[in-house]
RNA sequence: GGGGCAUUAGCUCAGGUGGUUAGAGCGCAGUCCUGAUAAGACUGAGGUCCCUGGUUCGAGUCCAGGAUGCCCCA
């Protein structure tokens, strides 16, 4: 037997269980990749996941993404090395072992001790690593993990302050202000994630409109009204405890702002109030009269007294500024700027250089100032003592509560604030011009991510706030010295080990926190000690240091690095966009002035059935293991790869795995295991068995291998454009004509007795689609692919290569494509689907022959592919003949009745002329008639004037015809069954009842029989006198008793014909 | 509040550059075929292509506005 036999009945998981087994004892994945280390590079960047948490399915889909395409390009030619890595730094593992250990705060953590904190945290990032390293191994996700790069090792560590260092040189790195989200209670800033935790939709806040005095001055003069009545500009906040800390005001260039005038003054003095247009009955109350109005471009730049003075610096002046964010459907147009308390507020305070002013501590105290009477008070406390002095000092004009959303903290409850802290930043809008140029170079799938969420966010970049002030991560490389306040940005180690009058240093120490804030050295402009900023950085920093700092450059692996300094691919879930995604981007682009990555898959998230996003939380979580353990990878690969667009959100669940199963593996492997089992019947061998010339080779090979190219060079240009829904969906629509329309329409000539040709023909093309199509696969279900590759190719003598992940891409053979074939065996689908259909609506089976189907065919070439598939036709649907007629006139006739209910009372007794009239109308008449009644035109007839409504118009189909239409195509059957087509037909039931029993009694298929018939109905004995060689030769019968059962015959009662007939069968001899 | 995406059959989703009759799988109903057999095939029912306008000879597709959902950012 030239194949190893291949059971039709499957476990995919078990023979994936082998196929893992193979690769693994023959080193496959590396030797893909050795094999090609002399072809041209393709480079792909692993983004790394966290070993901190179980892998989830999303995961999965991310991993087999970014697999397929390595796989594809290594069967190219290509070098593809794939380096793994782990993300171990970071808040959210911190946030873990926090946990874990029970602390809340800083200061716990601290207390706790920050070297303990840290080992914990090291500890914690490798928690399931066996976990991520079976499933990535189950899914076959090829990459190299026996070096992977890891975030936290010094290696890392020092590539990352190479970087920083080479930044600071190029004068990027600078300190400023950044806002975030802070816990006064736990003394501690909050992620994104741990605020989205705590917001509550009923929080009560203060609702104040307050006063700035506008100074005198040129532009205050301009201003319509009385210069001598004092103007104001009105604001609205919910934050009072802010207003010490206000430095600007905000207004919307584009909007028209009114000058109201009233009796606000204290003692009801009249003031002008400046407040937008839109915005004025919501905010005023009372008599007033607007007299005169101004556009806020006018409104920027005027100077104003602020509400306090305490806290600015002395004789600050307020000053009106443009912003994009002002609302003018709250408030009154005017936002109070607090640029230590917003991060809008800091943004555009920074941009237009207004002071960030402190007026709370860290812990939510309002800080001490002599005078001031909520000195000390919690923050939200001081809003009461706040409010009531802007009243007394006449600087309030109304004030209320109001509910809204508002954040807490997730852990203590307390209110949170936003809170301006001293940041190290990266200088990225300085090269905001190359990063967008930059990022056209990038191919993006889907395309609208390059220009809309990641262009979008390049447009309005900010600057990179890349420190924390935590403790499980990269330290930040500076160290600065507390008399002159000079900065050394170290590096690397040794640019440390040479630091004049170093301490605490020693070589190979880790380099995290608390160790690294021992080292200290010496100023050498002040004499002074320097020590290291107490910060580290942000984990997305090592995420994008990772093109360098994976090779430990440019301490090391140079070489390696200029090959592979840049991606053709990375893949990773669109929230990426603005986490790996760009701070890959960012990095090269300061760095090296060229993107990371030149091509860049971004995928959609899995969603649950109920289109909810998978969470823990919501125990919504589908576990990957159960479908990998019922369904197997490829099952789960290929749905992954089949189901939507990759960019796409989509929705999940188990059962959809299995529908791939059935809608394509299973006929895959049927197909498979069909030709297995009858090459080893025969003997094929692909090797020495003659293959007769593809032209000399039936319609259908012709066919098969034409498509077969077709498809070939569909996925491969899908694939190179990263299309790989593109690419599976082609393969599945051959997969599905091979198993349904070839091995079908040929299954013949593969059991047939004679080895002639034909046969040879049949087992060649086969054999090579299915070749063909293992390395077509192999990138997508790796395991069946390499099953069908080891069984078919590798177990040939003739060194192919033992592993489809060996292999060489296929490469589409233009001269085997045939498109006239191909359009030959698209109509002949079409006509058997639609005899199929009409046989049905007939009710008469297949099995019963029919003496003639015609076919309307309009076009001359539609006439001649018919002659080359009439053969199909035939078989396939079971009639003597076929024909080809112009209309339907053959097969259909119009009916043209008079209508009664119209023309009765009309014509009375004249209707008789007209019924024998249209009684008599020949043929061609009569489809006139019918021809102009259907247009809606008149006519007259017998000499009566008549509408379209005059008369009734059906077509129905001649007596002994039924036919079906299609677009343009009609077929009709003749449905008269004369006595030897029915004879032939019972003919047929016979065969296949008796098959069935050959296969019941475990019959081999070339094993010889008697066959027994006996029961009621003469159409049996019919049927053998016709038809008994027919049956005979079907049935690999070598007798045909009309008696009952021998009594070592297996036998079956059966209804034939409408009469019982007993069968048997027993193998002769 | 800003940006992006999605909305097509009961469900999950396809539908380059506008073009004859909008498709697949699942599910449902009914058949068939079977020397691939615990497979397979076919047919049928099922559609306001989210809504409203516009451009066009022609719109699921392009444009504008809106609705709903999801994501990112505030």
């Amino acid at each position: 037997m030239p194949f190893a036999p291949v059971a039709s009945g499957v476990s995919f998981p078990d023979m994936e269980a082998d196929i893992l087994r193979f690769w693994k004892d023959r080193d496959i994945f590396r030797r893909s990749v050795r094999e090609r280390e002399n072809g041209p590079i393709f480079t792909f960047f692993e983004g790394p996941p966290t070993a901190n948490g179980a892998p989830g399915v999303h995961h999965v889909l991310a991993r087999v993404f970014k697999d397929v395409i390595p796989r594809f390009k290594t069967m190219q030619g290509y070098y593809v090395p794939r380096k793994g890595g782990w993300d171990t730094h970071g808040l959210p593992v911190e946030l873990g072992v926090e946990a874990e250990l029970n602390l809340s705060t800083k200061r716990d953590i601290e207390a706790y001790g920050i070297a303990e904190f840290n080992e914990k945290c090291k500890e914690s990032v490798f928690r399931y690593v066996q976990e991520w390293e079976s499933l990535s191994e189950r899914i076959a996700f090829w990459i190299d993990m026996d070096d992977p790069y890891v975030t936290y090792s010094n290696e890392y560590i020092e590539s990352g302050w190479w970087i920083f260092a080479q930044l600071w040189q190029k004068g990027l790195i600078y300190q400023g202000y950044r806002v975030t989200p802070h816990c006064p209670r736990c003394v501690t800033s909050l992620s994104s994630h741990e605020v989205a935790l705590g917001y509550r939709d009923d929080a009560e806040d203060p609702s104040v409109h307050v006063k700035f005095r506008i100074r005198d001055g040129e532009a205050f003069r301009r201003l319509p009204g009385d210069d001598s009545t004092p103007a104001f500009l009105l604001a609205w906040t919910t934050t009072p405890w802010t207003l010490p800390a206000n430095t600007g005001l905000a207004v919307a260039v584009g909007a028209r702002y009114v000058i109201a005038e009233g009796p606000w003054g204290q003692d009801g003095g009249r003031e002008r109030l400046i407040l937008a247009e839109a915005l004025v009955d919501q905010a005023l109350e009372g008599p007033y009269e607007i007299i005169g109005a101004v556009s806020g471009r006018d409104l920027v730049g005027l100077t104003y007294e602020p509400l306090f003075d305490y806290a600015v610096p002395p004789g600050y002046a307020g000053r009106v500024i443009a912003a994009d964010f002002v609302l003018l459907t709250e408030g009154t147009g005017i936002v109070h700027i607090a640029p230590a308390y917003g991060a809008e507020d800091l943004g555009v305070g920074q941009a237009e250089g207004l002071p960030v002013v402190h007026v709370v501590t860290i812990d939510g105290t309002a800080a001490d100032h002599s005078g001031v009477a909520w000195s000390g008070a919690f923050f939200k406390d001081a809003d009461p003592d706040i409010t009531e002095d802007l009243r007394r000092r006449g600087l309030l004009l109304r004030s209320g509560s109001i509910t809204h959303t508002y954040p807490f903290c997730w852990r203590c409850d307390a209110p949170l604030l936003y809170y301006a802290k001293e940041s190290w930043y990266i200088q990225t809008t300085a090269l905001k011009d190359r990063l967008i140029s930059a990022n056209r170079e990038i191919g993006w799938r889907p395309e609208h991510i390059g220009e809309g969420r990641f262009g979008e966010w390049l447009q309005n970049n900010v600057d990179w706030a890349l420190s924390r002030e935590r403790y499980w991560g990269t330290p930040i490389p500076l160290w600065v010295c507390p008399g002159c306040a000079d900065h050394t940005a170290v590096g690397s180690m040794d640019d440390l080990a040479g630091q004049p009058g170093l301490a605490g240093y020693e070589n190979g120490m880790d380099l995290h926190r608390p160790f690294i804030d021992g080292v200290t050295f010496d100023c050498a402009a002040c004499g002074g000690r320097k020590r290291r900023v107490p910060e580290v950085m942000d984990a997305w920093y090592d995420s994008g240091a990772m093109p360098v700092a994976q090779w430990h450059y440019p301490f090391e692996n140079a070489d390696v690095f200029a090959r592979q300094q840049t991606a053709d691919y990375i893949c990773e879930g669109v929230d990426q966009t603005r986490g790996w995604f760009y701070t890959l981007h960012a990095l090269a682009v300061l760095l090296f002035g060229r993107p990371a990555y030149r091509n860049v898959l971004s995928l959609g998230h899995i969603l649950d059935e109920a289109g909810e996003k998978m969470s823990k939380s919501r125990g919504n979580v589908v576990e990957p293991w159960e479908i990998l353990n019922a369904r197997g990878a490829d099952a789960l690969r290929w749905y992954m790869y089949t189901a939507s667009s990759p960019g796409n959100a989509r929705r999940f669940s188990a059962n959809l795995v299995g529908d791939t199963v059935r809608r394509f593996l299973l006929p895959l492997w049927n197909t498979y295991s069909f030709f297995v089992m009858y090459a080893n019947v025969d003997g094929f061998d692909p090797v020495s068995a003659p293959a007769p010339p593809l032209s000399d080779r039936p319609l259908l090979d012709r066919w098969l291998m034409s498509r077969l190219q077709g498809v070939v060079s569909t996925v491969t240009d899908a694939m190179e454009d990263y299309g790989v829904m593109e690419a599976t969906h082609a393969i599945e629509s051959f997969v599905d004509e091979l198993s349904t329309w070839y091995v079908r329409r040929n299954r013949r000539r593969f059991w047939k007795s004679d080895n002639d040709a034909d046969k040879a023909a049949a087992y060649h093309t086969l054999y090579a689609a299915l070749t063909t199509l293992s390395r077509l696969l192999a990138p997508f279900t790796p395991f069946i692919a390499e099953h069908m590759h080891r069984n078919l190719v590798s177990s040939l003598d003739g060194g192919e290569a033992e592993s489809v992940h060996l292999a060489a891409w296929p490469v589409a053979d233009e001269a085997l494509r045939d498109e006239q074939t191909e359009a030959d065996v698209r109509l002949a689908m079409r006509l058997s689907r639609l005899g199929r259909a009409t046989r049905d609506r007939a009710q008469i089976k297949v099995r019963q022959p029919l003496q003639e189907m015609l076919i309307t065919l309009p076009g001359r070439a539609d006439r001649e592919s018919l002659e080359r598939i009439r053969d199909q036709l035939l078989e396939e649907l079971n009639v003597k003949a076929v024909r080809a007629v112009d209309d339907e006139s053959a097969f259909t006739s119009v009916r043209v009745r008079p209508n009664l209910q119209n023309l009765g009372r009309r014509l009375g007794g004249d209707l008789p002329r007209l019924t024998a009239r249209i009684e008599g109308l020949s043929d061609a008449e009569r489809s006139a008639v019918a021809a102009r009644a259907r247009d809606q035109q008149p006519q007259e007839l017998a000499g009566f004037d008549l509408s379209h409504e005059d008369l009734l118009i059906d077509s129905s189909d001649r007596q002994g015809y039924i036919s079906g239409s299609e677009g343009i195509y009609t077929v009709a059957l003749n449905t008269e069954i004369t006595t030897l087509l029915e004879r032939e037909g019972v003919a047929r039931e016979l065969v296949r009842h008796l098959q069935e029993l050959r296969r019941t009694a475990g019959l081999d298929v070339a094993d010889r029989i008697t066959a027994y018939v006996s029961g009621d109905g003469d159409g049996v004995a019919g049927a053998l006198s016709d038809f008994g060689d027919y049956v005979r030769q079907e049935t690999l019968s070598v007798d045909i008793l009309q008696t009952a059962p021998g009594s070592g015959a297996a036998t079956n009662t059966v209804t034939l014909n409408e009469g019982t007939v007993t069968i048997g069968v027993e193998k002769a001899g």
